[in-house]
RNA sequence: GUGAGUGUAGCUCAAGGGUUAGAGCACCGGACUGUGGAUCCGGUGGUUGGGGGUUCGAAUCCCCUCACUCACCCCA
């Protein structure tokens, strides 16, 4: 190390963050309630390694895809294997159904994880290099309805983390069968008005013209207007499988748009694509995007097993969820004396396990330092144990919130902070 | 990877070439030796992100670099 890093305070890595404890209690929240409602709809925790192989990714992601060229995390460890730190979860799970021949059991087989993903992106607002992610997927369940049931939850979630004012928008991408074909189209009425184009957009002619229809330039948006849509191309079975998609959400009564330039990023979406936007985000105004992989297990040598799923962004979603964090209530035991102190840990270890949060403090203080301790702290009780609660084998406990004082037995007043917390509990 | 903006105390911000870089909040202590919040007083805390340059003199001007923020590409 030379003298320039040294001098350097260690900070964490861009587009990495610490999550203090204020804020974890958010997170907490957010993650508790998720478990909650998924397992509502017959999810089950399904919990993958953070590091793959980097082929995991390569296939399932998608070689060509923008993550593993540019955004993947990948190194060499010790026995020379390429490893990647997964920037997306699809693919770990879809390697568990293989590796352990899940798909023998029951169908349909519904999966959540919540968890961190990687991506060597350049951060910005609702983007980091080390993000997180909830996560479902159903395997094996072909009909529309599902993937309207998923739509339905991932509202069920938002709603009840007080998520508001956001945008569903819906769309096919088609199968094997009928997107060459739109793709084609595409590309040619792309290369038809090329000199028009932005030469951003002279480049997506050739790469990727669906991102075309993106681009904000004005001569741009007139080429793209007059593009064939995806709806025009496809074929049947996909056209009845986005219709009857709609017609769930319309029987669950929730309020979307049709997107016909909604794509996703990943390669392996099939038929449906969805995307739930805020407008509090900036650019990045996607909470939650999804869709169906119907090719993917069976790419991957595993058997013809249809898939569909999504993704919630953790850190966005918080940003525009209103939580309340649960109230928390301990006691602060003030001792005077050294052994007052041994019997404030007696107190305290006993209360600890009959389920009520104390803290004693290894500092000598006088009584007015105790309670402005205890003030600046939060406690919600002080329990006072001196001399004279000592000889008389009674303490006094102070209720901060008003100021009331009780005296008694050690079983007395722990009765007290027990009755008083499960009032709390039920207001 | 490209572009723009911003970097001064733990936080929010002053000082815009001229003594020893300040204030509020926060933190610690005292006024107040068995009862918190208020008030008053005091204290800790800074190589002004880092390096180089111009200058008698740089937090201030110039260059480089790093970090953060926002945007592009793309995505959660």
């Amino acid at each position: 190390m030379n003298e320039e890093t040294n001098k350097k305070e260690i900070s964490a890595i861009k587009g990495t963050k610490d999550i203090l404890p204020q804020e974890a209690r958010y997170w907490q929240v957010a993650e508790a309630t998720a478990r909650q409602i998924f397992e509502l709809y017959g999810y089950r925790e399904l919990r993958a390694p953070v590091i793959e192989p980097t082929e995991l990714f390569e296939k399932g992601t998608g070689a060509s895809s923008d993550i593993v060229t540019k955004e993947m995390y990948t190194f060499v460890d010790k026995g020379g294997r390429s490893i990647t730190l997964r920037p997306e979860y699809t693919p770990s799970v879809v390697r568990a159904i293989i590796e352990h021949r899940l798909d023998l059991q029951p169908q349909p087989l519904r999966f959540y994880y919540i968890g961190p993903m990687f991506r060597y992106d350049k951060p910005q607002k609702g983007r980091y290099r080390q993000f997180h992610q909830i996560d479902i997927e159903v395997f094996g369940e072909k009909d529309p309805a599902v993937d309207a049931e998923i739509v339905e939850m991932a509202h069920h979630l938002l709603k009840k983390l007080g998520v508001e004012k956001v945008e569903t928008l819906v769309n096919s991408v088609g199968c094997k069968k009928c997107r060459p074909a739109y793709g084609q189209a595409l590309r040619q009425a792309a290369r038809a008005v090329k000199d028009r184009l932005c030469p951003d957009c002279q480049r997506k002619a050739e790469i990727n013209p669906l991102r075309i229809f993106d681009c904000k330039v004005e001569t741009c948006r007139e080429a793209a207007a007059t593009f064939p849509l995806i709806t025009e191309y496809l074929c049947e079975e996909c056209r009845t499988h986005f219709e009857q998609f709609r017609s769930y959400l319309d029987f669950y009564g929730i309020n979307y748009r049709i997107d016909p330039t909604l794509v996703r990023g990943l390669d392996y979406y099939t038929k449906t694509a969805f995307e739930i936007v805020t407008e509090h985000l900036g650019a990045q105004n996607a909470i939650c995007g999804g869709g169906r992989y119907d090719d993917m297990v069976k790419e991957f040598g595993g058997p013809d097993l249809c898939g569909i799923g999504f993704a919630m962004g953790v850190e966005r979603l918080l940003s525009v969820a209103r939580i309340t964090t649960p109230k928390e209530s301990f006691v602060y035991i003030a001792y005077l004396g050294e052994e007052a102190k041994k019997k404030s840990l007696a107190t305290a270890r006993e209360w600890r396990q009959k389920g009520v949060e104390c803290l004693v403090e290894f500092k000598d203080r006088n009584m007015k330092a105790h309670f402005s301790r205890a003030n600046k702290i939060g406690a919600d009780w002080v329990l006072i144990i001196g001399e004279n609660e000592l000889a008389r084998g009674l303490f006094q406990l102070k209720d901060m919130n008003n100021s009331q004082q009780y005296e008694g037995t050690n079983e007395e007043l722990l009765k007290i902070v027990k009755q008083k917390g499960k009032q709390d509990a039920s207001t």
